[in-house]
DNA sequence: TTGTAGGCGTTATCAG
DNA sequence: CTGATAACGCCTACAA
């Protein structure tokens, strides 16, 4: 069934049918009416790759999401969900493609082939060559992470530095002398991630300047790893008296952690960080931390693109998002030195 | 860019390029590799839209997604992630739809619009307006899960029914004689859901045959919740000396549950049933559980898939998957009736 | 207010 | 082995 078909069956001509629908020339309302109830009937819906090709836009986002989605950690899920409910909100699809490992061929359709009219890139690295490669397809995108020259491109990201900053800054205040880092996993650290690059920033500045002692760790993203991490820690320097968290999915483990070490919280250790809200809640006592706005982060990444789309000269936007510390109860006064 | 253009750079004509880059008449060795260079050169590929709508298929497959993917459970995007990977092994791309709420417009697209040359439908109720509007709209699509008259449809699903007895005589053996069913939400099981429907059947019928006791509890899909419900049922029945559950997601919050009732796990307490790997193990002691092959049930849909796509009226390949219960530390034999 | 006709980029049929 | 040409279904400038 085409819009020959609906025409036909309306005694009209096939133009009329296309601009009744999309009111772009007014059509009487005896005759409208008609064709849309012929429409009705049939379920008639322009065929979607017909209607890409005349007018040159796939009415379709693309998704980029990172290579080993088994690992998504919640903060990613939720801004998937947050991007796909925006773009339905919009009328538009939602393109999903994996990047990484070997699947450059989907990166590539998505680039080359017009399949989609925009992309969104999860999990920014610092040097990022999909990055690189939109820049030169000329194709509009939206960054989530900024690379390490950012300016000329469109992105929304987290700011960890000052996070993580604020973190310690809270810490110092409460009288902490000595604090640890729980990083994400090293690998990807090292890979030039950048909010665990970040977050070492701001945590060695911070320390630095509040003249605290700080303790980097790199631990992976997992229950498993996040117990092991701080019965360790607290083994090898107990005189560590806080930590600070940019690991969500470590959580239930250093919870374990901890009360394996004896630390109750927040009477004999405290912790603050960065984390999706679901995970600051689930802690136990509840999380102080500055929740991440994922959800939100969608939505503007969307938002973003469709601008973008819209205007491909206009000045990239750019979001630095810091949100607040939600104080909760994982947090209190250094023991006092004996 | 256009197939035309490098029809002109290699002066040949366009189905010459054409036949050459899909292979399917013979093109001299010289003039293939000629053509080849420029397509290289140029980083040429075909538009898209403009195949579709002269081959009349997208080469795209569509997966509708639950509403509220904030609440996706690990299994859930295992299940995503595997089919994004199958999907783009046979080099098809997926298109996210979200389902339920007032996304119809979205799924209107897909089924109508003929975006997708074939969709996948997640969390089948057992009776689910969108496999009836699948099946007159005549798109080929995979349910993961059974509605209730399954016969004639294409579906991948988990023996519930099967899987949640066989917990049941595995207590049963033990010696326990009182044992409660951890279940999912009450409003998605009274939705007709079918997981928690059949979890509830099998578990009614296995504990009627081995003259075991049964409590059923309903369970929101988080850890606070898992807390609550296990504290406050051993509370009123302390008799109960093990469970059966099919909430993952609440596994974090009884394991807190067990603890803080001082109910050691497995010696006063035995727990088994049916999650995720990587919940199941997270578990602490872990989890005796079938594993939900989240992964091999989403390859196995973009397979059937694919086979449905090509032969319409074969008759619908169906797998009902009834995962072995692995063996951990989490059931014991029930203690002595003092 | 409505109809006619051309073209978006491909692939496939039919000639050569 | 290769080239011209006709669709695929839609949108829209132009004509009536």
């Amino acid at each position: 069934m085409d819009i020959g078909e609906i025409a036909r069956r309306s005694g009209v001509s096939r133009s009329t049918v296309s601009y009744a629908l999309s009111g772009k020339r007014s059509v009487s309302e005896a005759t409208r009416r008609r064709i849309q109830a012929v429409v009705d009937e049939l379920g008639y819906r322009p065929n979607a790759a017909a209607r890409a090709l005349k007018e040159g836009r796939t009415r379709t986002l693309g998704l980029v999401v990172p290579p080993a989605v088994g690992r998504l950690t919640l903060m990613q899920l939720e801004f998937v969900a947050a991007v796909m409910e925006a773009a339905a909100r919009a009328d538009l699809d939602v393109l999903l493609s994996p990047s990484g490992e070997d699947h450059d061929r989907s990166f590539e359709r998505l680039v080359t082939g017009r399949r989609v009219d925009g992309v969104i890139v999860m999990e920014i690295r610092l040097d990022d060559p999909r990055v690189t490669r939109l820049q030169e397809a000329g194709m509009p995108f939206v960054a989530i992470g900024r690379t390490s020259r950012p300016q000329r491109t469109c992105w929304v990201d987290v700011d960890y530095t000052t996070l993580v900053a604020r973190c310690v800054d809270h810490l110092a205040d409460l009288g902490h002398r000595h604090v640890a880092l729980l990083n994400r996993p090293a690998p990807l650290v090292a890979s030039g991630y950048g909010p665990g690059q970040r977050a070492r920033q701001g945590f060695v500045e911070a320390a630095a300047r509040r003249q605290v002692v700080g303790t980097e760790l790199c631990c992976d993203d997992d229950m498993a790893a996040g117990e092991r991490c701080v019965v360790e820690l607290l083994h090898a320097q107990p005189e560590i008296s806080a930590m600070v968290t940019v690991n969500e999915a470590a959580l239930p483990g250093v919870q374990r952690g901890l009360e394996r070490a004896g630390r109750s919280v927040p009477g004999r250790f405290s912790i603050v960080g960065v984390a999706a809200r679901y995970w600051a809640e689930q802690f136990h006592p509840p999380l102080t931390a500055a929740d991440v706005p994922a959800g939100e982060m969608g939505t503007t990444a969307v938002e973003f693109l469709i601008q973008r789309i819209a205007e491909p000269d206009a000045p990239p936007q750019q979001r630095l998002l810091t949100p607040p510390i939600s104080l909760r109860s994982s947090t209190g006064p250094a023991e006092r030195v004996r």
